[in-house]
DNA sequence: CTTTTTTTCTATAGACCTATAGAATTCTTC
DNA sequence: GAAGAATTCTATAGGTCTATAGAAAAAAAG
């Protein structure tokens, strides 16, 4: 219960248990999936998940970091650079599109279920996911300040339609896996960008 | 279990019932709930609940036709009617915004809850809340014929970000009561009207 | 006030679920 | 290949949950 924890093999089967969780999670719900349900999954006992769990709560809560850990930090990057409003809302929403394909299960499951997590955990989480929509907002209060936007629009509706389309347009593309990541992303750009000032000009993507 | 049922004060009481249902399953979810908790909510014993329900997923059933009745009524009025595309596009907006301040706890249960129904229950709900889709998706196709919308925009991908940033914006509104409806209405229409075209004129709403 | 009907209650069967303990198995290392 | 460590298994205690049955209480009808 201490040094065999880190041991190489016991992490990896531990992400797996987590991918397990996930993808369990994602379709039942937290309250819907039973323990059974997750080890079945993942092709073991169920009273052999509670090598890699204390509880069914800390599995929820390992879901839910792995839906957004990395996701939170590419928010920091893409804030952090100096590239015009333009770029960085299209890097946002790059970022959170890609997420939504590649980490869909525990993204959703952070969506749908963290309000199930003790008090703590969700505060912890929380830091993360709201210091998203933070910086969300402030990107598009430097779009105001840089005269990208037109001066009455209100960041923080404008940060949480981000994340309202972004969030419908994912389910679409979890929905139908052959659909172009790339012009949709283009499509929300434009839609956001024009949605909220009069005119706009087409401008380059960083990546992807 | 014949001729009571349709008595008044059965059907009243059944209602609150369903009000109940609706409060506490959007509260902890479906299967987060238990019948003690909605019984207690309505101020019954729990094996009292099934007076009025045969199961607690009836109850899950009435709760989600609840959300949804006469809002998809609604949006079948506003396509009928001979408006602009314009007009149409923010009568759907208030009424989905509307419904959201009302019935919110149902409409939540009917979003996030509803594929725990049995198959056969769901698809009868489906045909009211994809015809709504549906119908969006018309106005916007008839809001492109009429030249008021470029012309290659997706009428799917449109429709889609509308009900996405209605609902975001709709947790707004449940979140802080004193927020203007009628601001928020018009932000909205703005944001998407401006989205899907290049210029706009602004225009009068309906009604509310 | 008595009878009938409607509504609520109590009590419980039967199922399932989480978490733990200790045995069995598989993997490592020497 | 024997000793020790890591991983998985079986079995189960103790809890909660749904749904039902029949008694009790409240309301309506005669």
């Amino acid at each position: 219960m201490s040094a065999h924890t880190e041991s190489h093999k016991y992490q990896q089967q531990r992400l797996q248990a987590i991918r397990s969780a996930a993808a369990v999670f994602a379709e039942k719900g937290f309250h819907g999936s039973s323990t059974r349900d997750i080890a079945e999954h993942m092709g073991i006992k169920q009273g052999s998940l509670y090598y890699y769990f204390k509880s069914k709560e800390e599995a929820l809560g390992e879901v839910c970091l792995f839906g957004i850990e990395d996701y939170a930090d590419h928010m920091k990057v893409i804030a952090a650079s100096d590239q015009s409003f333009e770029s960085k809302l299209m890097a946002t929403i790059t970022s959170h599109l890609s997420s939504y394909r590649e980490r869909n299960e525990a993204l959703k499951v952070y969506n749908d279920e963290r309000l199930y997590l003790p008090e703590e955990k969700r505060r912890n989480l929380k830091v993360l996911g709201s210091g998203y929509r933070q910086l969300l907002e402030e990107i598009f209060e430097e779009g105001v300040r840089s005269g990208a936007l037109r001066g009455s629009i209100d960041c923080h509706f404008a940060a949480q339609a981000v994340i309202g389309i972004c969030n419908a347009w994912g389910d679409l593309i979890v929905r139908d896996p052959d659909l172009d990541l790339f012009d949709i992303i283009q499509k929300c750009t434009d839609l956001l960008i024009n949605g909220f000032r009069e005119r706009r000009t087409i401008e380059r993507p960083i990546d992807q």
